[in-house]
DNA sequence: ATTATGACATACAATCTGTATGTTTTTGAC
DNA sequence: GTCAAAAACATACAGATTGTATGTCATAAT
């Protein structure tokens, strides 16, 4: 009755089944009120299967972040228009950005359970990977335009903080339009020459 | 060899040693790293007393917080400067509040362990029950004299969302400096009439 | 075919949380 | 001042969870 597969499919198999699992029950209850045994029976694996993969809880939520975070940043890169101005990129980025980021359960993961579990530094590290770093490397791009410069690193942070609550906002139910106007709007006011 | 202590000492103490003892630990290890035997031991009490003054661990976070908070909002309005050009007056209170937040581990409770354990919902709740609100009220005086308005409910999420960033990045050892102008750099253009 | 390795499965020890049930102070009436 | 009621704890316990240790079976290597 043995199906006889790969190593290589087996692993595969179950760890996305793991991954897929976790991922929706940490996006339900939060990180910390999901347990083992749920995650285990959702995924139709044994604990056992889990902690050979993962060395433990927060390895398995880290992957699971890994990859929400992989995903943000392939959806918004596939919304890139090559050949835009630098500021029109930049805000097209945004709203990409944004609508990449209302995938559901997107925000609690990356925004809310990640920092939490990982800690800021590590959070921060996962998205300095993607989102942070074009925003700022936008922000250079158009920098060199501007009177008066600011820090660029500082700004980046600060804007990027803006975005994520936007999305947070957004998936909180908030009016998508009032926010994407008000980030368009922060973003414009800050790139501005004058 | 009894004290004496009237039961409003009693409580009156014990549950400060509680407080005092949760938001060490709590800003040390986090709380879900932080055991309520720990506590309680810190605190030089029995898990009894914990669980005869609050519901659950939970609300003894929350607690913390909601002192937290307060204390936040004492300070920044203590540094109050009345009789100010509303402009003036909102990047003045941009500054006390950036200050506030330096405060050690109050950016970890408040901006990072609060959110997780409480949610979104309750952590913003707390939020505007006097940092947001605040921010908003300042933009508000300052919206009339604007040439185009903008969602003021919305870019006030926003640009608290920034000024939290920059408290934790401040915390986190960035340099105050930078993070302060790229901050007042924001307020000041989203406020600017032109 | 046989052995080694990887992929699990099961059992266990240590903790932790919340509750239930005692015990000791205070308090309030008399 | 005495005594009952209530508040403030203290202790014991049941259920659940995490990570580990150990055992088993399928796949891979020789």
């Amino acid at each position: 009755m043995q199906q006889r597969r790969s190593n290589l499919e087996r692993t595969e198999a179950t760890r996305t089944a793991l991954l897929q699992a976790a991922r929706a029950l940490f996006v339900e209850k939060g990180y910390a009120e999901t347990s083992t045994p749920e995650i285990v029976a959702a995924a139709r694996v044994t604990r056992g299967a889990l902690y050979h993969h993962f060395t433990d809880k927060r390895d398995l939520f880290l992957a699971v972040l890994e990859r929400e975070a992989q995903a943000v940043a392939g959806e918004t890169e596939a919304s890139g228009s090559p050949d835009l101005p630098p500021r029109d990129a930049l805000l097209h980025g945004s709203l990409a950005y944004l609508n990449a980021m209302s995938v559901p359960g997107r925000t609690r993961l990356l925004l809310i359970e990640g920092p939490a579990v990982l800690g800021p530094r590590q959070a921060a590290a996962i998205d300095e990977a993607h989102p942070a770093r074009t925003l700022r490397e936008g922000l250079e791009a158009v920098a060199g335009s501007l009177r008066d410069p600011f820090p660029i690193a500082a700004m980046t942070a600060l804007l990027s903080a803006a975005f994520d609550r936007a999305a947070l906002a957004i998936a909180e139910g908030a009016d998508p339009v009032a926010f994407e106007t008000a980030m368009i709007r922060l973003v414009e006011r800050v790139t501005a020459s004058g």
